[in-house]
DNA sequence: AATGCCATTCTTGTATACACGATGCTTGAC
DNA sequence: GTCAAGCATCGTGTATACAAGAATGGCATT
Protein backbone atom coordinates (compact mmCIF):
# COMPACT_ATOMS: atom_id res chain seq x y z
CA UNK A 1 0.00 0.00 0.00
CA UNK A 2 1.05 3.45 -0.93
CA UNK A 3 2.30 5.87 1.77
CA UNK A 4 -0.58 7.76 2.29
CA UNK A 5 -4.65 6.12 2.30
CA UNK A 6 -6.11 8.67 0.39
CA UNK A 7 -3.90 7.56 -2.55
CA UNK A 8 -3.97 4.03 -2.09
CA UNK A 9 -7.64 4.04 -1.96
CA UNK A 10 -7.64 6.03 -5.03
CA UNK A 11 -5.84 3.80 -6.86
CA UNK A 12 -8.22 0.58 -5.05
CA UNK A 13 -11.17 2.36 -6.12
CA UNK A 14 -9.97 3.13 -9.61
CA UNK A 15 -9.39 -0.41 -10.17
CA UNK A 16 -12.81 -1.95 -9.00
CA UNK A 17 -14.09 0.87 -11.35
CA UNK A 18 -11.97 0.31 -14.20
CA UNK A 19 -12.51 -3.79 -13.64
CA UNK A 20 -16.05 -3.20 -13.57
CA UNK A 21 -16.33 -4.53 -10.13
CA UNK A 22 -18.26 -1.15 -9.79
CA UNK A 23 -20.71 -1.02 -12.16
CA UNK A 24 -21.62 2.31 -14.00
CA UNK A 25 -24.30 4.26 -12.29
CA UNK A 26 -23.86 2.29 -9.21
CA UNK A 27 -23.27 5.03 -6.00
CA UNK A 28 -20.74 4.74 -3.79
CA UNK A 29 -21.29 5.50 -0.41
CA UNK A 30 -18.84 6.48 1.41
CA UNK A 31 -18.95 5.20 4.88
CA UNK A 32 -19.20 1.38 3.08
CA UNK A 33 -16.20 1.93 1.74
CA UNK A 34 -14.83 3.34 4.07
CA UNK A 35 -15.83 -0.32 6.46
CA UNK A 36 -14.66 -2.02 3.63
CA UNK A 37 -10.97 -0.95 3.30
CA UNK A 38 -11.10 -0.49 7.17
CA UNK A 39 -10.14 3.75 7.15
CA UNK A 40 -12.13 6.36 8.41
CA UNK A 41 -14.46 8.47 5.59
CA UNK A 42 -11.99 11.10 5.54
CA UNK A 43 -9.30 9.51 3.22
CA UNK A 44 -12.33 7.96 1.41
CA UNK A 45 -13.68 11.04 0.23
CA UNK A 46 -10.01 12.93 -1.02
CA UNK A 47 -9.89 9.44 -2.94
CA UNK A 48 -13.18 10.62 -4.50
CA UNK A 49 -12.62 14.09 -4.88
CA UNK A 50 -9.34 12.63 -7.16
CA UNK A 51 -11.86 10.32 -9.11
CA UNK A 52 -14.22 13.12 -9.76
CA UNK A 53 -11.06 15.28 -10.68
CA UNK A 54 -9.97 12.37 -13.49
CA UNK A 55 -13.64 12.40 -14.76
CA UNK A 56 -14.04 8.69 -13.33
CA UNK A 57 -16.52 9.48 -11.17
CA UNK A 58 -19.30 12.36 -11.02
CA UNK A 59 -20.24 13.93 -7.16
CA UNK A 60 -23.06 15.19 -6.92
CA UNK A 61 -23.46 17.70 -4.06
CA UNK A 62 -25.19 15.96 -0.86
CA UNK A 63 -26.20 13.31 -2.93
CA UNK A 64 -22.87 10.96 -3.40
CA UNK A 65 -20.63 9.73 -5.90
CA UNK A 66 -21.68 7.70 -8.88
CA UNK A 67 -19.57 5.57 -11.40
CA UNK A 68 -19.51 7.34 -14.65
CA UNK A 69 -21.32 6.07 -17.38
CA UNK A 70 -19.69 6.64 -20.65
CA UNK A 71 -22.17 5.73 -23.39
CA UNK A 72 -20.75 4.13 -26.77
CA UNK A 73 -21.12 7.52 -28.24
CA UNK A 74 -18.65 9.04 -25.43
CA UNK A 75 -16.44 5.64 -25.55
CA UNK A 76 -16.42 6.40 -29.79
CA UNK A 77 -15.51 9.66 -28.99
CA UNK A 78 -12.63 8.58 -26.53
CA UNK A 79 -11.41 5.66 -29.03
CA UNK A 80 -11.09 9.17 -31.42
CA UNK A 81 -9.21 11.04 -29.26
CA UNK A 82 -7.10 8.02 -28.22
CA UNK A 83 -6.41 7.15 -31.69
CA UNK A 84 -4.99 10.63 -32.30
CA UNK A 85 -2.32 10.36 -29.27
CA UNK A 86 -1.16 7.16 -30.41
CA UNK A 87 -0.62 8.58 -34.12
CA UNK A 88 1.49 11.18 -32.27
CA UNK A 89 3.24 9.33 -30.57
CA UNK A 90 4.03 6.97 -33.27
CA UNK A 91 5.01 9.65 -35.68
CA UNK A 92 7.46 10.84 -32.96
CA UNK A 93 8.56 7.43 -32.27
CA UNK A 94 9.42 7.17 -35.79
CA UNK A 95 11.74 10.20 -35.94
CA UNK A 96 12.96 9.39 -32.48
CA UNK A 97 13.66 6.11 -32.19
CA UNK A 98 16.53 4.91 -30.54
CA UNK A 99 18.41 1.78 -29.38
CA UNK A 100 16.46 1.02 -26.59
CA UNK A 101 13.05 2.26 -27.75
CA UNK A 102 14.07 -0.38 -30.52
CA UNK A 103 14.46 -3.07 -28.32
CA UNK A 104 11.14 -2.46 -26.15
CA UNK A 105 8.67 -2.54 -29.22
CA UNK A 106 10.47 -5.63 -30.85
CA UNK A 107 10.76 -7.65 -27.54
CA UNK A 108 6.75 -6.65 -27.35
CA UNK A 109 5.68 -7.12 -30.93
CA UNK A 110 7.80 -10.74 -30.51
CA UNK A 111 5.21 -11.40 -27.25
CA UNK A 112 2.14 -10.32 -29.48
CA UNK A 113 3.00 -12.67 -32.52
CA UNK A 114 3.52 -15.60 -29.68
CA UNK A 115 0.25 -15.03 -27.81
CA UNK A 116 -1.79 -14.24 -31.38
CA UNK A 117 -0.54 -17.56 -32.78
CA UNK A 118 -1.17 -19.57 -29.79
CA UNK A 119 -4.69 -17.64 -29.82
CA UNK A 120 -5.13 -16.38 -26.28
CA UNK A 121 -6.62 -13.78 -26.36
CA UNK A 122 -6.04 -12.65 -22.40
CA UNK A 123 -1.90 -13.11 -23.02
CA UNK A 124 -2.37 -10.81 -26.30
CA UNK A 125 -4.36 -8.09 -24.49
CA UNK A 126 -1.24 -7.64 -21.93
CA UNK A 127 1.36 -8.17 -24.69
CA UNK A 128 -0.82 -5.45 -26.91
CA UNK A 129 -0.94 -3.22 -23.61
CA UNK A 130 2.83 -3.42 -23.30
CA UNK A 131 4.00 -3.28 -27.03
CA UNK A 132 1.55 -0.06 -27.13
CA UNK A 133 3.11 1.40 -24.19
CA UNK A 134 6.30 0.84 -25.60
CA UNK A 135 5.47 3.26 -28.49
CA UNK A 136 4.36 6.11 -25.97
CA UNK A 137 7.25 5.43 -24.35
CA UNK A 138 9.45 5.74 -27.94
CA UNK A 139 7.81 8.91 -28.34
CA UNK A 140 10.09 10.09 -26.15
CA UNK A 141 7.72 12.82 -24.80
CA UNK A 142 6.80 12.26 -21.39
CA UNK A 143 3.79 14.52 -21.23
CA UNK A 144 2.75 12.24 -24.20
CA UNK A 145 3.52 8.92 -22.72
CA UNK A 146 1.41 10.04 -19.20
CA UNK A 147 -2.06 11.43 -21.77
CA UNK A 148 -1.70 7.89 -23.81
CA UNK A 149 -1.06 5.75 -20.21
CA UNK A 150 -4.12 7.27 -18.72
CA UNK A 151 -6.45 7.23 -21.77
CA UNK A 152 -5.48 3.39 -22.45
CA UNK A 153 -6.10 2.86 -18.87
CA UNK A 154 -9.45 4.31 -18.83
CA UNK A 155 -10.22 2.42 -22.41
CA UNK A 156 -9.05 -0.33 -20.89
CA UNK A 157 -12.66 -2.40 -20.46
CA UNK A 158 -13.43 -1.75 -23.97
CA UNK A 159 -10.23 -2.95 -25.54
CA UNK A 160 -10.29 -5.84 -24.06
CA UNK A 161 -13.85 -6.81 -24.61
CA UNK A 162 -12.91 -5.71 -29.14
CA UNK A 163 -10.19 -8.93 -28.94
CA UNK A 164 -13.10 -11.43 -28.28
CA UNK A 165 -14.83 -10.02 -31.72
CA UNK A 166 -13.93 -12.50 -34.45
CA UNK A 167 -10.42 -13.24 -35.79
CA UNK A 168 -9.74 -9.38 -34.39
CA UNK A 169 -6.64 -11.03 -32.96
CA UNK A 170 -4.49 -11.70 -36.07
CA UNK A 171 -5.80 -8.13 -37.93
CA UNK A 172 -4.79 -7.04 -34.93
CA UNK A 173 -1.11 -8.27 -34.69
CA UNK A 174 -1.00 -7.87 -38.46
CA UNK A 175 -1.31 -4.22 -38.35
CA UNK A 176 1.21 -4.48 -35.71
CA UNK A 177 3.37 -5.64 -38.31
CA UNK A 178 2.87 -2.85 -40.41
CA UNK A 179 3.48 -0.13 -37.61
CA UNK A 180 6.39 -1.25 -36.31
CA UNK A 181 8.06 -1.74 -40.38
CA UNK A 182 7.00 2.23 -40.43
CA UNK A 183 8.49 3.06 -37.23
CA UNK A 184 11.74 1.40 -37.97
CA UNK A 185 11.93 2.50 -41.16
CA UNK A 186 11.76 6.27 -39.38
CA UNK A 187 8.30 6.90 -41.84
CA UNK A 188 6.61 8.86 -39.58
CA UNK A 189 3.70 9.80 -41.94
CA UNK A 190 2.72 6.45 -42.06
CA UNK A 191 3.19 5.08 -38.88
CA UNK A 192 0.66 8.12 -37.79
CA UNK A 193 -1.96 6.96 -40.15
CA UNK A 194 -1.58 3.12 -39.36
CA UNK A 195 -1.54 3.87 -35.80
CA UNK A 196 -4.56 6.02 -36.36
CA UNK A 197 -6.67 3.32 -38.15
CA UNK A 198 -5.20 0.38 -35.80
CA UNK A 199 -6.65 2.86 -32.65
CA UNK A 200 -9.92 4.21 -34.04
CA UNK A 201 -12.72 2.72 -34.01
CA UNK A 202 -14.67 2.42 -37.50
CA UNK A 203 -17.45 1.15 -39.33
CA UNK A 204 -18.70 -2.12 -38.47
CA UNK A 205 -16.11 -2.48 -35.26
CA UNK A 206 -18.53 0.61 -33.83
CA UNK A 207 -21.55 -1.54 -33.90
CA UNK A 208 -19.40 -4.72 -32.13
CA UNK A 209 -18.42 -2.73 -29.55
CA UNK A 210 -22.47 -1.41 -28.86
CA UNK A 211 -22.97 -5.11 -29.02
CA UNK A 212 -20.62 -5.61 -26.73
CA UNK A 213 -20.94 -3.39 -23.94
CA UNK A 214 -24.65 -4.29 -23.91
CA UNK A 215 -23.88 -7.44 -23.14
CA UNK A 216 -22.21 -7.09 -19.70
CA UNK B 1 -19.49 30.46 -4.92
CA UNK B 2 -20.50 26.88 -5.67
CA UNK B 3 -22.32 25.12 -3.66
CA UNK B 4 -19.77 22.94 -1.90
CA UNK B 5 -16.70 24.59 -0.71
CA UNK B 6 -14.21 22.44 -1.82
CA UNK B 7 -15.03 22.51 -5.34
CA UNK B 8 -15.26 26.06 -5.19
CA UNK B 9 -11.67 26.43 -3.53
CA UNK B 10 -10.21 23.88 -6.19
CA UNK B 11 -11.17 26.60 -8.83
CA UNK B 12 -10.24 29.26 -6.73
CA UNK B 13 -6.58 28.28 -6.35
CA UNK B 14 -6.63 26.71 -9.90
CA UNK B 15 -6.91 30.19 -11.29
CA UNK B 16 -4.51 31.82 -8.67
CA UNK B 17 -1.71 28.94 -10.26
CA UNK B 18 -3.23 29.56 -13.96
CA UNK B 19 -2.74 33.19 -13.69
CA UNK B 20 0.16 32.62 -11.98
CA UNK B 21 -0.33 34.49 -8.79
CA UNK B 22 1.15 31.37 -7.22
CA UNK B 23 4.24 30.96 -8.64
CA UNK B 24 5.80 27.38 -9.62
CA UNK B 25 7.54 25.88 -7.22
CA UNK B 26 6.04 27.41 -4.56
CA UNK B 27 4.62 25.83 -1.62
CA UNK B 28 0.88 25.72 -0.65
CA UNK B 29 0.64 25.52 2.86
CA UNK B 30 -2.86 24.02 3.84
CA UNK B 31 -3.25 26.64 7.01
CA UNK B 32 -2.57 29.82 4.72
CA UNK B 33 -4.84 29.13 2.05
CA UNK B 34 -7.55 28.19 5.11
CA UNK B 35 -7.23 31.45 6.99
CA UNK B 36 -6.94 33.56 3.71
CA UNK B 37 -10.72 32.19 2.02
CA UNK B 38 -11.89 31.35 5.95
CA UNK B 39 -12.59 27.95 5.93
CA UNK B 40 -10.92 24.79 7.35
CA UNK B 41 -8.34 23.07 6.31
CA UNK B 42 -10.40 19.67 5.20
CA UNK B 43 -11.88 21.54 2.06
CA UNK B 44 -8.54 23.01 1.03
CA UNK B 45 -6.63 19.44 1.18
CA UNK B 46 -9.95 17.94 -1.10
CA UNK B 47 -9.29 20.92 -3.20
CA UNK B 48 -5.63 20.18 -3.42
CA UNK B 49 -6.22 16.82 -3.64
CA UNK B 50 -8.04 17.22 -6.83
CA UNK B 51 -5.36 19.55 -8.03
CA UNK B 52 -2.59 16.67 -7.77
CA UNK B 53 -5.15 14.44 -9.81
CA UNK B 54 -5.32 16.89 -12.13
CA UNK B 55 -1.65 17.39 -12.68
CA UNK B 56 -1.34 20.95 -11.60
CA UNK B 57 0.07 20.42 -8.26
CA UNK B 58 2.48 17.49 -6.67
CA UNK B 59 1.60 16.85 -3.22
CA UNK B 60 4.68 14.94 -1.59
CA UNK B 61 3.45 12.76 1.40
CA UNK B 62 3.57 13.88 4.80
CA UNK B 63 5.73 17.48 2.47
CA UNK B 64 2.96 19.46 1.43
CA UNK B 65 1.76 20.46 -1.93
CA UNK B 66 4.01 22.49 -4.31
CA UNK B 67 3.04 24.24 -7.78
CA UNK B 68 4.42 21.93 -10.16
CA UNK B 69 7.01 23.67 -12.50
CA UNK B 70 6.21 22.28 -15.97
CA UNK B 71 9.92 23.34 -17.60
CA UNK B 72 10.03 24.65 -21.20
CA UNK B 73 10.66 21.17 -22.62
CA UNK B 74 7.51 20.15 -20.95
CA UNK B 75 5.43 23.16 -21.87
CA UNK B 76 6.40 22.37 -25.56
CA UNK B 77 5.54 18.51 -25.23
CA UNK B 78 1.85 20.32 -24.02
CA UNK B 79 1.80 22.32 -27.22
CA UNK B 80 2.41 19.36 -29.24
CA UNK B 81 -0.29 17.27 -28.16
CA UNK B 82 -2.55 20.68 -27.94
CA UNK B 83 -1.91 20.92 -31.27
CA UNK B 84 -2.73 17.32 -32.27
CA UNK B 85 -6.03 17.65 -30.70
CA UNK B 86 -6.78 20.90 -32.20
CA UNK B 87 -5.94 19.65 -35.35
CA UNK B 88 -8.53 16.62 -34.68
CA UNK B 89 -10.87 19.08 -33.48
CA UNK B 90 -10.70 21.42 -36.95
CA UNK B 91 -10.79 18.14 -39.29
CA UNK B 92 -14.28 16.39 -37.37
CA UNK B 93 -15.44 20.66 -37.41
CA UNK B 94 -15.04 20.72 -41.27
CA UNK B 95 -17.45 17.27 -41.53
CA UNK B 96 -19.46 18.24 -39.03
CA UNK B 97 -20.28 21.52 -39.54
CA UNK B 98 -23.89 23.43 -38.85
CA UNK B 99 -25.37 26.36 -38.59
CA UNK B 100 -24.86 27.22 -35.15
CA UNK B 101 -21.04 26.84 -34.90
CA UNK B 102 -20.67 28.53 -38.33
CA UNK B 103 -22.12 31.37 -36.58
CA UNK B 104 -20.41 31.11 -33.36
CA UNK B 105 -16.60 31.15 -35.23
CA UNK B 106 -17.53 33.60 -37.81
CA UNK B 107 -18.55 35.50 -34.65
CA UNK B 108 -15.17 35.22 -32.81
CA UNK B 109 -13.41 35.43 -35.87
CA UNK B 110 -14.67 38.59 -36.47
CA UNK B 111 -14.04 39.84 -33.47
CA UNK B 112 -10.58 38.59 -33.49
CA UNK B 113 -10.21 40.80 -36.41
CA UNK B 114 -11.35 43.81 -34.93
CA UNK B 115 -8.88 43.48 -32.09
CA UNK B 116 -6.17 42.92 -34.42
CA UNK B 117 -6.68 45.39 -36.58
CA UNK B 118 -6.46 47.79 -33.04
CA UNK B 119 -3.73 46.08 -31.90
CA UNK B 120 -5.31 45.52 -28.64
CA UNK B 121 -3.32 41.95 -27.51
CA UNK B 122 -5.31 41.88 -24.78
CA UNK B 123 -8.60 41.75 -26.57
CA UNK B 124 -7.23 39.63 -28.96
CA UNK B 125 -6.52 37.32 -26.53
CA UNK B 126 -9.52 36.75 -24.98
CA UNK B 127 -11.24 36.35 -28.66
CA UNK B 128 -8.84 34.15 -29.83
CA UNK B 129 -9.81 32.31 -26.81
CA UNK B 130 -13.20 32.03 -27.97
CA UNK B 131 -12.27 31.25 -31.74
CA UNK B 132 -10.83 27.97 -30.54
CA UNK B 133 -13.36 27.02 -28.10
CA UNK B 134 -16.15 27.55 -31.40
CA UNK B 135 -13.49 25.25 -33.16
CA UNK B 136 -13.98 22.63 -30.44
CA UNK B 137 -17.63 22.97 -29.94
CA UNK B 138 -17.64 22.45 -33.77
CA UNK B 139 -16.21 19.03 -34.04
CA UNK B 140 -19.40 17.66 -31.98
CA UNK B 141 -17.28 15.58 -29.42
CA UNK B 142 -17.95 16.11 -26.46
CA UNK B 143 -14.80 14.57 -24.94
CA UNK B 144 -12.46 15.80 -27.22
CA UNK B 145 -13.98 19.44 -26.40
CA UNK B 146 -13.53 19.07 -22.72
CA UNK B 147 -9.77 17.63 -23.00
CA UNK B 148 -8.82 20.66 -25.37
CA UNK B 149 -10.16 22.69 -22.97
CA UNK B 150 -8.51 21.68 -19.85
CA UNK B 151 -5.60 21.80 -22.13
CA UNK B 152 -6.09 25.11 -23.33
CA UNK B 153 -6.52 25.96 -19.85
CA UNK B 154 -3.10 25.13 -18.49
CA UNK B 155 -1.24 26.41 -21.33
CA UNK B 156 -3.27 29.92 -20.85
CA UNK B 157 -0.05 31.90 -18.92
CA UNK B 158 2.19 30.52 -22.03
CA UNK B 159 -0.22 31.77 -24.92
CA UNK B 160 -0.77 34.97 -23.15
CA UNK B 161 2.94 35.68 -23.33
CA UNK B 162 3.66 34.12 -27.41
CA UNK B 163 1.15 36.93 -28.18
CA UNK B 164 3.24 39.78 -27.05
CA UNK B 165 5.80 38.65 -29.25
CA UNK B 166 6.64 40.67 -32.45
CA UNK B 167 3.71 40.83 -34.91
CA UNK B 168 2.30 37.74 -33.69
CA UNK B 169 -1.12 39.04 -34.00
CA UNK B 170 -1.55 40.04 -37.72
CA UNK B 171 0.28 36.71 -38.40
CA UNK B 172 -2.22 34.61 -35.99
CA UNK B 173 -5.26 35.99 -37.51
CA UNK B 174 -3.95 35.34 -41.10
CA UNK B 175 -3.85 31.94 -40.18
CA UNK B 176 -6.99 32.04 -38.50
CA UNK B 177 -8.52 33.23 -41.71
CA UNK B 178 -6.88 30.47 -43.34
CA UNK B 179 -8.67 28.10 -41.02
CA UNK B 180 -11.70 29.12 -41.10
CA UNK B 181 -11.73 29.29 -45.04
CA UNK B 182 -10.39 25.34 -44.71
CA UNK B 183 -13.44 24.30 -42.15
CA UNK B 184 -16.13 26.17 -43.93
CA UNK B 185 -15.00 24.20 -47.22
CA UNK B 186 -15.27 21.05 -45.37
CA UNK B 187 -11.43 20.63 -46.07
CA UNK B 188 -10.84 18.77 -43.20
CA UNK B 189 -7.27 17.57 -44.06
CA UNK B 190 -5.97 20.92 -44.36
CA UNK B 191 -8.10 22.47 -41.15
CA UNK B 192 -6.10 19.60 -39.24
CA UNK B 193 -2.84 20.49 -40.90
CA UNK B 194 -3.30 24.52 -40.80
CA UNK B 195 -4.29 23.85 -36.88
CA UNK B 196 -1.27 22.23 -36.24
CA UNK B 197 1.23 24.30 -37.23
CA UNK B 198 -1.43 27.42 -35.94
CA UNK B 199 -0.92 25.73 -32.01
CA UNK B 200 2.49 23.98 -32.23
CA UNK B 201 5.76 25.58 -31.57
CA UNK B 202 8.00 24.82 -34.09
CA UNK B 203 11.52 26.16 -34.67
CA UNK B 204 12.17 30.12 -33.16
CA UNK B 205 9.09 30.40 -31.63
CA UNK B 206 10.38 27.65 -29.08
CA UNK B 207 13.30 29.80 -28.32
CA UNK B 208 10.72 33.02 -28.17
CA UNK B 209 8.74 30.83 -25.55
CA UNK B 210 12.13 29.63 -23.34
CA UNK B 211 12.85 33.62 -23.11
CA UNK B 212 8.96 34.72 -22.11
CA UNK B 213 9.61 32.11 -19.75
CA UNK B 214 12.73 32.64 -17.98
CA UNK B 215 11.53 36.56 -17.61
CA UNK B 216 8.48 36.40 -15.62
C1' DA C 1 -57.35 4.18 -2.34
C1' DA C 2 -54.29 7.64 -3.83
C1' DT C 3 -51.76 11.69 -3.22
C1' DG C 4 -49.49 15.26 -0.78
C1' DC C 5 -47.22 17.00 3.23
C1' DC C 6 -44.47 16.53 7.30
C1' DA C 7 -41.20 14.30 10.17
C1' DT C 8 -37.54 11.19 10.76
C1' DT C 9 -33.43 9.24 9.31
C1' DC C 10 -29.54 8.69 6.63
C1' DT C 11 -25.68 10.69 4.15
C1' DT C 12 -22.84 14.22 2.90
C1' DG C 13 -20.14 18.60 4.04
C1' DT C 14 -17.20 21.00 7.26
C1' DA C 15 -14.68 21.66 11.49
C1' DT C 16 -11.74 20.22 15.04
C1' DA C 17 -8.81 17.23 17.60
C1' DC C 18 -5.09 14.13 17.86
C1' DA C 19 -1.00 11.53 16.15
C1' DC C 20 3.01 10.87 13.52
C1' DG C 21 6.65 12.21 10.58
C1' DA C 22 9.80 15.76 8.80
C1' DT C 23 12.53 19.75 9.19
C1' DG C 24 15.37 22.93 11.50
C1' DC C 25 17.80 24.67 15.38
C1' DT C 26 20.63 24.24 19.33
C1' DT C 27 24.04 22.21 21.95
C1' DG C 28 27.86 19.43 22.80
C1' DA C 29 31.91 17.01 21.43
C1' DC C 30 35.90 16.41 18.60
C1' DG D 1 35.30 26.12 14.38
C1' DT D 2 32.68 22.56 12.42
C1' DC D 3 29.88 18.63 12.28
C1' DA D 4 26.64 15.58 14.22
C1' DA D 5 23.01 14.19 17.16
C1' DG D 6 18.95 15.04 19.68
C1' DC D 7 15.07 17.72 20.74
C1' DA D 8 11.48 20.88 19.75
C1' DT D 9 8.25 22.71 16.66
C1' DC D 10 5.54 22.88 12.76
C1' DG D 11 2.66 20.72 9.28
C1' DT D 12 0.49 16.90 7.26
C1' DG D 13 -2.48 12.52 7.74
C1' DT D 14 -6.44 10.39 9.77
C1' DA D 15 -10.33 10.04 12.84
C1' DT D 16 -14.35 11.74 14.86
C1' DA D 17 -17.92 14.94 15.98
C1' DC D 18 -21.37 18.04 14.57
C1' DA D 19 -24.41 20.47 11.19
C1' DA D 20 -27.23 20.74 7.19
C1' DG D 21 -29.57 18.98 3.24
C1' DA D 22 -31.86 15.16 0.73
C1' DA D 23 -34.55 10.93 0.57
C1' DT D 24 -37.97 8.06 2.40
C1' DG D 25 -41.79 6.53 4.86
C1' DG D 26 -45.93 7.27 7.35
C1' DC D 27 -49.95 9.72 8.29
C1' DA D 28 -53.67 12.51 7.18
C1' DT D 29 -56.83 14.32 3.98
C1' DT D 30 -59.47 14.29 -0.16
Amino acid sequence: MSENVGRWLRDEIENAILSNEFSPGERLDEMVLANRFGVSRTPVREALMQLDAIGLIEIRPRRGAVVIDPGPHRVYEMFEVMAELEGLAGSLAARRLNDEAREAITAAHKRCELSAKAGDSDEYYYANEEFHKAIYAASRSEFLQEQCTQLHRRLRPYRRLQLRVRNRLSTSFSEHCAIVDAIFAGNGDEARRLLRAHVGIQGERFSDLVASMATR
